[in-house]
DNA sequence: GATGAATGAGAGTTCATTCAT
DNA sequence: TATGAATGAACTCTCATTCAT
């Protein structure tokens, strides 16, 4: 079996397994077994547990990026980009909920070299988001009325707002990933304040 | 050394270890030398890791909502409440940096017999929020345009982005609480598209 | 409450606790408890666990001594005093089964000071039944058939025997002090052979 | 080294420390030193103390009563099978007493999953010794003097001087397997009363 | 390329024992 | 006289990691 196909089969295993018990309370043992291969293998392909869960963050998170950077066209205009690019985040987390599960629980939380890594993934989102939004003021006023700072805050507070719906989405099947988005864009477009009115936000 | 001075000791220790390092890699030998007593009298007061694990949970779920609760007049308008409860909620998250880290982080992320203890206080914040919007959609119109379902939504995201946004700012420093707090009650309440156009939401 | 009747208390605990759970097992927290003091007063009155242990031994061993001794009329015919002694033996150890579980099953099983308090107790009654051994075949010959050697292996194998049937009476309730008193006497006096042919021994 | 070489090993070593400090105060350290081990190993093959425990006894077990069986010519009278069975059983225990000790001593005074074992052998020994008394009285007469009841209770008596021998005999090392079967032999089969007249039970 | 065999280091937990009061 | 408070030491068990084959 080639080397790439095993390596492949030892991720799968692995990003399933700390996706359920967390970095420490996974063992080597399990995913090997799980992967279906003997322990030695998987040092002989990974070097070590830390380096095999850095390589399980780096795949899912580089996965997860792509998703969202194919699902947006940079031709539509800001409102239309982050509708889409939603959609194919909260797509790609409910079909992928141990990749997700990883970089959100469990990368954040086991210390230093693993929250790094996915911070930075993290960071390249709400560079993407915080764009967005400037677009968007720009082609709204020659002189935004938004100042670097807030717009900062507001791609925060709505990747935030995005990630803890993901994992709401996950636990509670019901949701799908378009009922997800729709909350958001509405949520973040239109504001409570003009939702009551009954005024939403709808894809142009 | 009265009983309940030395357990407060040992919890304040317990929290700050579990915030660091998560609670398979937190060990009992480093709680109890930062508590400056012996192991032995950790387990003769706390019994076990996984019960003082809980206890941290728990002190400190209550410490939240507590907080939370006090900082909210119940006879002021819905936004006003919400408000202010965001007020709270920024506030103790920053002053109680480690507690935080515990709830949001730490026990979601560590299986079942934590997860659920921390989700039955969300799901406290979340009832919460969710009732203030409700009312507020019931004061602007008789016949509210939000169904439960999408109110509920609504409020999840909220929380979700509130959560985010109070992690972003125990890291970076800069951002203080009321901050945070009108940059999301801004967000929430007039929405991106309304802040371009200059819109903010204030404190009546 | 005076010293001789707390210290009494103590060790009828400590015998319940030994005889249960061995030497080992036993902790002296659940012995305290039992006795319901605190454990500090255990330790002012008895020591140590090795001491509480030895002492729960001797006292228990004096009285089947005591017991073994004053049913015994040292007046009467050797084979009468060894059914006598035999009634008294099992009448004893069905009274005090703890007792004697701390004799035969832990003391002689928990290493080198508990298991010789025991031995020379057990030396003491295998002395006797060697003694009325020797006084009958010296009433029955003048010059015995059988030798200091052999008469020692018998007594060791009568005494033997009469533990074990101790034992088994402990556990098995339904037999009396007396029937396994005739059982191991017609055994020992009449041999399996004799008893064959229907012949017994009975007090004469 | 291959695993059934080494697992005999780890067997031995903790028949030899279970036999000596009993079940509780023994260490799985100290069982891997003798076997030249380390701990994880005994931990790996035997998966724990209390399942190393019940590995020492079930092995010991076997032995004893194969010993046992192998030394008895089913085609012989019942007392000359009652001769070869005894010496076959001072024999093995001779030669094995670390093995009698942890059946005798230490198995059954070590709590419930161990006497349990343990009674199961010695049931099939006593079992055996019945049949073979039983066996005994039929030839005698067609209408047998013993009563079952009184039949079982006779060979627990000789089972427990047995045991008890063999015990001594460990002790006193001038004690020879065939002298041992031949006092319980005489002692058991001529009875006391015979002996002295110099009567003596001899293999036929 | 792949593994059976093995271990050093460290975790959670318990317990006999002792002070200060 | 009696105890609440506290601990050093030891024990069972696990795990990431390596090497000879």
């Amino acid at each position: 079996m080639p080397r790439e196909v095993r390596e492949r089969q030892m991720l799968d295993a692995a990003v399933a397994t700390f996706a359920r018990h967390g970095y420490r309370a996974a063992s080597m043992d399990g995913i090997a077994e799980l992967a279906g291969v003997s322990k030695p293998l998987v040092y002989l392909y990974l070097n070590s547990k830390e380096d095999l869960f850095t390589a399980c963050i780096r795949r899912e998170a580089a996965a997860l990026v792509r998703a969202v950077r194919h699902g947006v066209d940079p031709a539509t205009p800001p409102d239309r980009q982050l509708w889409e690019g939603l959609g194919a985040f909260f797509t790609h987390t409910a079909e992928h909920p141990d990749g997700w599960a990883v970089l959100h629980n469990q990368a954040r939380t086991s210390g230093e070299p693993f929250a790094r890594e996915v911070a930075t993934m993290r960071a390249d989102l709400v560079a993407f988001v915080t764009e967005l939004i400037a677009a968007a003021a720009r082609e709204a006023h020659d002189d935004p009325e938004l100042g670097d700072r807030e717009v900062a805050g507001l791609a925060h507070a709505l990747v935030g707002a995005a990630e803890s719906l993901a994992g709401w989405a996950d636990t509670d099947g019901s949701v799908t990933a378009k009922e997800a988005a729709s909350t958001l864009m509405n949520f973040a477009w239109a504001g409570l304040g003009n939702l009551m009115e009954g005024e939403r936000w709808t894809p142009r």
